[in-house]
DNA sequence: CCTCTTTAATCGACCGAGTCCAGTTATTGT
DNA sequence: ACAATAACTGGACTCGGTCGATTAAAGAGG
């Protein structure tokens, strides 16, 4: 039964983003409020909280579906590479995954809202989350598969970290600012190869 | 005139942290609402903001102290070390700098608290704040004084990270753990060592 | 056509964090 | 005694977020 039983959507995540965006540019993102982005769209305070989980999720829930294909990109990957070459080329076809156009606004419109330290936590959040993904990852291809050593978990969240400056850079470049992946690419190829060292010159696994 | 004019503090900061953190035990840092610590404490809700900026302060302002020595650590490093192992020793001397005794209490009960997700987006907000300085670290001795490279603030942010994980690894080790030094070495030199590396491979200052 | 079920949307009450300000209290300096 | 200063208090307010009950709009089945 595919079928579309029940009341169906008077209004939709667009277009409390659209509204939004909107707020935000003229008000900046501390400056708006929730009810202000309802009025705007013309539905009610608790809708919006029907579409989004909380005022910051409007921000940064299209960088959610970038994230989202970490985990396929991860296993996609080819299991003779070097771990963190892997990793690496993991995250950068993940963000290429869904095009250099649509692009999350929120990372294309950063710099014109200015609450950067607001969104920033708000964010980071969002991101740690991906590190145990990462975290995982690292420990299964290295071979210990009991709890993440540290060295696994440093790697994942140094480079959550390096995620991050390559995606200030890159939004914070004017236009015309190009591809995202080599922004990545510069910022975790130094810490990839530091850790592959590291990782190459460990005892070999107890077994 | 160093003389204290004006009504003398009748409450304080440690007076505070103490109903706090046993409300913290307790019920939990979600579950403790600020109305409860100045109840305990013995003090108007007021007064609470007076001495934190916010509920998270509480937990966090300790740490604070620590970071606030990042950067004389910094300075005191030698200046024909490399970059990144500079700064890496300066990280590790600057988390000793206090002690194995005073380690703040948010560290060492995080485990008892229960409500990871909500404080570790508040840390790293703080942390987050360390970037700039490390960033600004690294470009001055890198040379190029203009706006800091990507690699720099790659190299900062990754740096954050890892402490970030050693902390974590630091904290999760039950008793007896030893110092947070070691921790924070064994995080850093993965990174460090791949930084440098590219750092040195950089083609020769312009001037 | 009527009813049942499902789901979207609404309403209203509530809570906690954080801000603000006006007023009180206790202390030192003159 | 009086002014200046600073800690503390109280209360009102805003905003984000939660919750539960209710209403509205569809499709399904008799």
């Amino acid at each position: 039964m595919t079928t579309t039983r029940g009341r169906p959507h008077a209004s939709s995540r667009e277009m409390l983003q659209e509204a939004a965006f909107d707020l935000f540019l003229e008000n900046g993102y501390a400056g708006t409020t929730v009810t202000q982005i309802t009025q705007r769209a013309g539905v009610s305070r608790a809708t919006f909280f029907n579409y989004f989980s909380a005022k910051s999720d409007v921000f940064w829930i299209d960088l959610d579906d970038v994230l989202a294909r970490l985990p396929h990109a991860l296993a996609a990957t080819d299991a003779r590479d070097p771990v963190m070459h892997a990793m690496c080329s993991a995250i950068v076809t993940a963000s290429t995954s869904l095009g250099p156009a649509n692009v999350p606004w929120a990372l294309t419109h950063l710099s014109m809202i200015g609450d950067i330290g607001e969104l920033q936590s708000s964010a980071m959040a969002r991101l740690a989350c991906q590190a145990r993904t990462l975290s995982e990852f690292i420990t299964r291809r290295i071979g210990r598969d009991s709890e993440p050593a540290l060295i696994a978990t440093a790697a994942s969240f140094a480079t959550i970290g390096a995620v991050i400056a390559a995606a200030q850079a890159w939004a914070g470049a004017s236009t015309k600012r190009g591809e995202l992946g080599p922004y990545l690419s510069a910022a975790l190829a130094p810490l990839c190869a530091g850790v592959q060292n590291a990782i190459d010159s460990m005892p070999p696994r107890k077994l």
